[in-house]
DNA sequence: TTAGGGTTAG
């Protein structure tokens, strides 16, 4: 480009940025935000929120901080970095940058509050998930689709299912990730029934079930022990056009095995090809 | 006048 005569701008490095965030280039990263610097590209909010974003990504919190740090406004990016600690897997300080954005006065928009309470799912932890629902509901972003998904995880996660099933119903509006969100909770709690009328209903709306709602209805399968349902679902996923992955198989595995097919479930191993089956075998050793 | 951060599963 330069050899053109052709001078890049910031768009030009965060584009280049966002793209290498998918694929966890840190070194390449590093090399385009030394660019930008040395170039004295000015970088906005947006920029900078994609240079912590691709920073966390590559678990390099460090160097997210520092971007953040150096930053004359850092409020406009706090987002990225709250969500970056939680990708990180710190999701103490996620919740802990939240909580002193609030206290300096900042504000939390859906996205920021889908993403901290999907922190304290992962904690475990009901009290800050029930002060977010608060802050939800007094900024009246609790009905948002992605605030109500997280929602009902939390709940679900932390060991209240019936909170998160009442937040599902109170939805004005679902995708299949809410969708998926209820039927993969459901299944953990036992509930297969639950989460196969749930599975009806995507169906019904005319949503488009995906790998994540297969992921949910096997895992709920195989908690309740049911195979011969197991064995529909993963045959419908081909209806479907979706390509069982490792996990589906995980899930097959086990219900197969400890429902005594275990010779279903070394047949359905051998089936697959050399490197995929490697890491299924681990669950069949196990059972 | 284009560029950021988000919710499920694994």
């Amino acid at each position: 480009m330069q050899n053109m005569g052709i001078r890049p701008d910031g768009y030009t490095m965060v584009g280049l940025i966002m793209g290498l965030s998918d694929h966890c280039v840190l070194r390449v990263g590093e090399t385009v935000h030394g660019f930008c610097v040395k170039c004295g590209l000015i970088l906005n909010d947006h920029a900078c929120s994609a240079l912590v974003s691709m920073y966390s990504r590559c678990k390099s919190m460090e160097l997210a901080c520092r971007v953040f740090d150096s930053l004359v406004q850092p409020d406009l990016v706090s987002s990225a970095l709250i969500a970056g600690f939680s990708l990180a897997g710190d999701h103490v300080k996620a919740l802990e940058f939240f909580r002193e954005l609030l206290m300096d006065g900042g504000k939390a928009d859906p996205v920021l509050l889908a993403s901290v309470l999907a922190a304290s799912a992962q904690l475990a932890i009901v009290g800050p998930g029930c002060e977010i629902h608060g802050y939800a509901i007094r900024h009246d972003c609790n009905m948002e689709v992605a605030v109500s998904s997280a929602l009902i995880d939390m709940y679900a996660k932390c060991g209240f299912l019936e909170m998160g099933i009442k937040v599902f119903k109170n939805m004005p509006k679902r995708n299949i990730i809410s969708y998926n969100t209820v039927i993969s909770s459901l299944g953990l709690y036992g509930c297969a029934c639950e989460a196969f009328q749930m599975f009806e209903e995507v169906l019904g709306e005319g949503l488009k079930p995906d790998e994540t709602t297969f992921a949910g209805l096997l895992c709920a399968c195989c908690h309740s022990g049911l195979v011969n349902e197991g064995w529909e679902y993963f045959r419908l996923m081909n209806e479907f056009g979706i390509q069982a992955k490792t996990e589906h198989h995980v899930h097959m595995v086990k219900l197969l095995g400890m429902n005594g097919k275990a010779e279903e479930a070394f047949d359905l191993i051998k089936s697959l090809p050399e490197p995929v089956n490697s890491s299924i075998w681990v669950h069949f050793v196990v059972l």
